[in-house]
DNA sequence: CGATAATTTGACCGATTGGTAAAAGCTTAC
DNA sequence: GTAAGCTTTTACCAATCGGTCAAATTATCG
């Protein structure tokens, strides 16, 4: 007669945290491919490997497991960005961000398609989070960008701008990878085509704000 | 006894039109903010206004109103593409390609997120699309810029990602429109957002591919 | 071992889903 | 006007949805 999660021992078993983690492993999948909506906790259930009421009993609700899963990916997700270093040289910086950026649509294109997903359908689980954490972080970059160009260290230009734009380009390589594999075709789609995607980025970028 | 979209007589009538008229516009609406799977018959009827069953009666499926939506949409979407010209200048194509794209993005950010959704989500409904008229525009139009990379009118470059990263980053305005807005923030996030953006992205593209 | 707590299962629920059938109501051309 | 064809509605269906419940099973610990 045991409560979900463990009201009277308190502390996690051993069972609980591998369960959790392949129910966070399915949900990724499942809710990267098709967003909240369009997913169905039958689908994350079988990812899983368990049935609906046992993945319930770790998970209240369809929401509980969105929720959790967005939390946990959401602070990785900006690493990069927080990275950024006010104290660096702009090229370097900008470089290795645009670097660590398309890493991350290559390494990690389903945790993209999460977000893209949500904000798409108008953030309506993580508009709290955009409002917030999300907006100091990129006001405090921001403000550092500004810096650099008042120093004449990069062309004057919109920081927030830019930062929409090295989001856009480099998650467009996640988000919409089936339209750049159609698009580039058999031949170009392999694994090389992240390489091609950082030398162009690069040059765009760091011509683009070099300054003249 | 009428069979469903004028079997006995063939051509169109007056409702026929104004209805299916309607109907698309309520898809475009329900399908752009939920994608396919996340939207519902009943959503888009009540947001043309009608019964499911009558709804039903124009369009035989969920799937027939969306593959015909996206079919009427596509190629107006494509438009600003088309009309990259070969004969043009340089730097005067690109700006007014950037110019359109991001009016788009501005004007028919519906259009953009229906697509945003389909691709996002496998593009399952347009995948032989995107391999067919698609990659053959786009293989044209990079030939154009590989013709102009070689006369040393624009910097070399990769005229694919170059094509790539001007999509990305002007859609980006219509489809993570919520994220844009929260970052910005009350004051920043009104309409002269896209003047702005429009300034950033042409230095960033017009510095970033002169000849140096 | 035995008991207590944790986990899993199968059977089930009401609501919603995409879609159908048939008849009633409405237009239009003659 | 009237008949043929077009449109709309009402009632309905089977499948799937998110979620519950109680009982059965398994793990843990003294």
């Amino acid at each position: 007669m045991a409560v979900p999660r463990a009201a009277k021992t308190q502390r996690r078993t051993r069972i609980q945290e591998e369960k959790e983690e392949r129910i966070f492993e399915a949900a990724l999948d499942v809710f990267s491919a098709q967003g909240f909506r369009g997913s169905t906790i039958d689908q994350i259930a079988d990812a899983a490997g368990m049935s609906k009421p046992n993945l319930l009993y770790y998970f209240r609700t369809k929401e509980a497991i969105h929720r959790q899963l967005i939390d946990r990916v959401l602070s990785t997700w900006l690493e990069p960005l927080r990275a950024f270093d006010a104290e660096g040289r702009p090229e370097a910086e900008i470089r290795s961000y645009i670097r660590r950026k398309l890493e991350m649509a290559r390494d990690f294109p389903r945790e993209s398609r999460l977000f893209a997903n949500e904000v798409l359908q108008g953030a309506p689980h993580i508009e709290d989070e955009l409002r917030g954490p999300l907006k100091e972080l990129v006001d405090e970059k921001a403000e550092v960008i500004r810096g650099w160009a008042r120093a004449g260290k990069i062309a004057k230009c919109d920081p927030y701008h830019l930062i929409f734009s090295i989001w856009s380009t480099t998650q467009h390589y996640a988000d919409f990878d089936v339209q750049v594999r159609a698009v580039l075709g058999q031949e170009q789609a392999g694994e090389g085509r992240f390489e091609d995607a950082a030398r162009f980025l690069e040059q765009l970028f760091l011509d683009g704000l070099r300054v003249r």
